[in-house]
DNA sequence: TACGGTACTGTAAACGTTTACACTATTCTA
DNA sequence: TAGAATAGTGTAAACGTTTACAGTACCGTA
């Protein structure tokens, strides 16, 4: 608990603290003899840095924020997960807060790690406000927006580009003989969801082929919602070939209730998700199965298209 | 950039900064008009206080340091996000690491944890070695552990009650008709796989079945090492009715593996993992029927039993 | 010998807070 | 009315670093 200081090694090795922090910085200014001599005391004493105060000094943490707006989702935890590795390599720690779907506690952790002094903030933003109000928040430490999940364009923003992907993933669907395709979404005005429907409109209108559109009254894209839209659909009668999903929770809820109505996938319909597609075989092409799962953990090869996916990938 | 301080607002407020300090940690040594003052000075001028300042005078941060293996598995990650959330509601944020199931990573971001001054320290131990060379580490900072991942016993843990989760699992299928319950294990001397394990046996011995163990090779429960195990499996004869996995992702690549042999879960064989079960109609019992995903949302409720269940739950 | 340069080390201020202590003004008590 | 108690505010030190600047000692050169 009594952490040892700079002060208390240069006590020890009889030298004044700036020579000791000189020796730790690498600084040129100092005999190779004394360094030795400093280090391997610090070592000995135990000594650890305190990065407070010399964030203090210095006017920058080496910490990132991140806001997202649940772990419970593959993409967002595995986003940051390999985020924290790529940050911690480059001398950076994260910070992680949720914003749990909630537009204000997203403002509110915002600044939270605005006094925390991180030194940048990444950020899924939720909410299909515009960015605007949260310009007087951004403009506090440099933000880059994950996703296009808004009205409005911010300034700073890394997204897979979803018109395009979803047209590829309808025109792959076409491409097996897929006449009559589902577009199943959430209720969602935000900019990425009306993208995503505008690539698969887009593309059935090339395509001369007629679009299905079914949109649920919820606005998240949660399994949940998947689900009830799924058991919905599937107890009518209903002639599609194939079902495209705006989101992977959505598919998921889709799977389970296709399980429970007995429909299997892709046997007996295709299911278009983001890493994968479950694919029925075309009415008149040969048998074309995909595993639900690949086995070599690459989940990122192979041909899987879907809304997500990053164009040319 | 240049952020306003409490220099800053005190020049302004014609105060000195101890008072605008003492007017925003409300202590009551201070006129209620003043305070008024101040906290709407502070409001117009956009003062944010500066935490590192703060944390270094008062000798803690509130900030909380979190060591996972992988933030890919879901377990891991919804605990991550609900810990994030319980912290922050506390008033401690949460610096998160990976220790990429690498042991001496783990021993490198504790230290580096341990220099950021983080108030604790949370993590998920990987290795299979003592905790005891852990122990100069754990000794600078509060440290609690999750799950018995190690041979030994830390001072303090947080830890699912294995054994008797097993043992539960396995009285469950019993309960159900099966009587050839095929034990799926990686080949792992950690504590956890062994109280598992030894869970599985001592039931299997006290119902007067006999146990059959399947153990990997390999070392890492992973979905890849269940997709390979249950692809040998499934390949050859098998004579079980239910299969117990010791661990999540293993069940996970089971079903994959199964999925892929045309083996139907619950429909052909039964599976139990940590959320669910799914089964199998028991060989001289009415059909019983579980979903491969609740619709509810609620997985902790229901009768799931498997290897993490707590007790009681 | 005196001077300048080099190589190293020490001194002290700064970063933005908190807080013990000192101080002043006001009110209360005797 | 003097003195003490009280309420409010200011002063300054401290937290553990970094770093500009000021030394000091030694060496080489003129």
């Amino acid at each position: 608990m009594p952490s040892v200081t700079l002060k208390d090694v240069a006590k020890v090795a009889g030298v004044s603290y700036a020579t000791v922090s000189r020796a730790l910085s690498g600084s040129p200014e100092i005999s190779e003899e004394t360094r030795r001599r400093i280090l391997k005391l610090c070592k000995e004493m135990g000594y650890t840095p305190n990065s407070v105060a010399r964030s203090m000094v210095k006017r920058y943490t080496n910490v990132l924020g991140l806001i997202v707006p649940s772990l419970n989702n593959p993409f967002m935890s595995e986003l940051t997960g390999h985020l924290e590795i790529y940050a911690r390599n480059r001398g950076y720690t994260l910070m992680v807060c949720n914003s749990s779907y909630d537009y204000d506690l997203q403002k509110e952790v915002f600044s939270l790690l605005v006094s925390r002094q991180v030194d940048g903030i990444i950020m899924i933003p939720v909410g299909h406000e515009s960015y605007e109000p949260l310009n007087v928040l951004t403009s506090q430490v440099p933000t880059v927006f994950i996703s296009e999940n808004m009205k409005d364009y911010p300034e700073n923003y890394v997204s897979v580009n979803n018109h395009r992907g979803m047209q590829i993933a309808t025109e792959y669907l076409y491409s097996l003989g897929h006449r009559d395709i589902l577009y199943f979404g959430a209720r969602s005005d935000s900019k990425t969801h009306q993208l995503r429907l505008d690539g698969y409109l887009s593309s059935c209108e090339k395509l001369s082929i007629e679009p299905h559109v079914l949109r649920s009254s919820y606005t998240r894209s949660s399994r949940e919602v998947g689900y009830a839209m799924g058991g919905e659909y599937f107890s009518r009668p209903h002639q599609e070939t194939a079902i495209l999903c705006a989101a992977d929770m959505l598919a998921i809820g889709v799977m389970q209730a296709a399980f429970e109505a007995g429909i299997r996938i892709p046997k007996d319909i295709s299911l278009g998700l983001r890493q994968h597609l479950l694919l029925r075989p075309a009415p008149d092409r040969p048998h074309h199965r995909e595993p639900a799962l690949p086995a070599d953990g690459h989940r990122r090869g192979g041909h899987a298209v879907g809304a997500d996916q990053k164009p040319g990938s």
